[in-house]
DNA sequence: ACACCCTCCTGGAGGC
DNA sequence: TGCCTCCAGGAGGGTG
């Protein structure tokens, strides 16, 4: 699933091939992965608007329009951003079809396509004035400067709750996901379960330098791929083969060659070594 | 405040 | 081989 160094490697590659593109034409073939407005006008008025400039905002792509707009694609669990150069091919079916996946098409003046896939149709696309619409009640960026492993043990300190549903909270810190909770977790030595307010400081700091190596290597890496996630062109990322917990329930802790376990802790798969995760 | 459930979806996996 | 059921999971919503 696309999480925060997934994000950022599609918006790195956006960055370079999006900026000064102007929209020609929109096509919109699952109304429902338009969050906000409706398909039609959401087809209607994204035409003509020209893209100024691609950011991340947590897990959205954000890019920004003239005249002022914005337009966020948040791609949840299996959702694709995907880039094809203008076909010079006379006769050469566009945009491409024949895949039932893609449910948005946004081709550019310059006749090359953005299209947006998703197996699950759980992604969203947003055509906003103002993005604080809908980026406004996300947390903290965890690879910012200003997220410190004291503004960490600030937000920790306040929850009762057990660590691992609160880390996956966006409106507390935002990118985090599924896979890279569980690795930040395991990097830190802390249980899942732990209860946030019982970290201690020195615990926090251990956290805070964790959820930072991990996010910033899976971006050296381009992404994880699990199944689904790939870059603009397609690609898979190669960050799977870093993975020192998820997936790997039976196999043998890296640290301390424990079996890896695996549970369900808000109704989400865990996984975790009970030997050197301490509860 | 927090745990838990449901909804949205569909490919893949497991049972028989 | 084939059919059927179950399951994962990000986010938002509701409930206890």
């Amino acid at each position: 699933m696309p999480e925060l160094p997934e994000v950022e490697t599609v918006v790195r590659g956006l960055q370079t091939r999006l900026v000064g593109e102007v929209v020609a034409e929109v096509c919109v073939r699952w109304p429902r992965i338009i969050a906000t407005p409706a398909a039609d006008r959401f087809e209607r008025e994204l035409c003509g608007r020209q893209i100024i400039q691609v950011t991340r905002r947590g897990k959205f792509v954000v890019m920004a329009l003239e005249p002022s707009k914005s337009l966020l694609v948040h791609l949840r669990m299996t959702g694709q951003l995907l880039w094809a150069e203008p076909i010079t091919t006379a006769g050469a079916p566009e945009p491409p079809d024949g895949d039932v996946h893609r449910h948005v098409f946004i081709r550019f003046a310059s006749g090359a396509t953005l299209s947006f896939r998703d197996q699950r149709k759980f992604g969203r696309l947003y055509l906003v004035d103002d993005p604080q619409d809908v980026l406004g009640g996300l947390g903290d960026e965890p690879l910012a400067a200003s997220f410190t492993p004291q503004v960490l043990g600030a937000l920790l300190r306040p929850h009762r709750r057990r660590i691992k549903p609160l880390l996956l909270e966006q409106r507390i810190l935002a990118g985090l996901g599924n896979i890279y909770v569980d690795e930040a977790l395991w990097e830190a030595s802390i249980h899942p379960l732990r209860q946030a307010h019982t970290l201690s400081d020195v615990e926090a700091e251990r956290l805070h330098a964790a959820i930072r190596l991990v996010l910033q290597r899976a971006i050296d890496n381009r992404g994880t791929t699990l199944r689904d996630y790939c870059d603009l062109q397609g690609q898979p990322g190669r960050n799977q083969e870093y993975l020192a917990v998820r997936n790997r329930e039976g196999e043998a802790c890296y640290r301390c060659g424990q079996a890896i376990e695996r549970a369900v802790v808000g109704g989400r798969g865990t996984y975790y070594c009970p030997r050197c995760q301490s509860v």
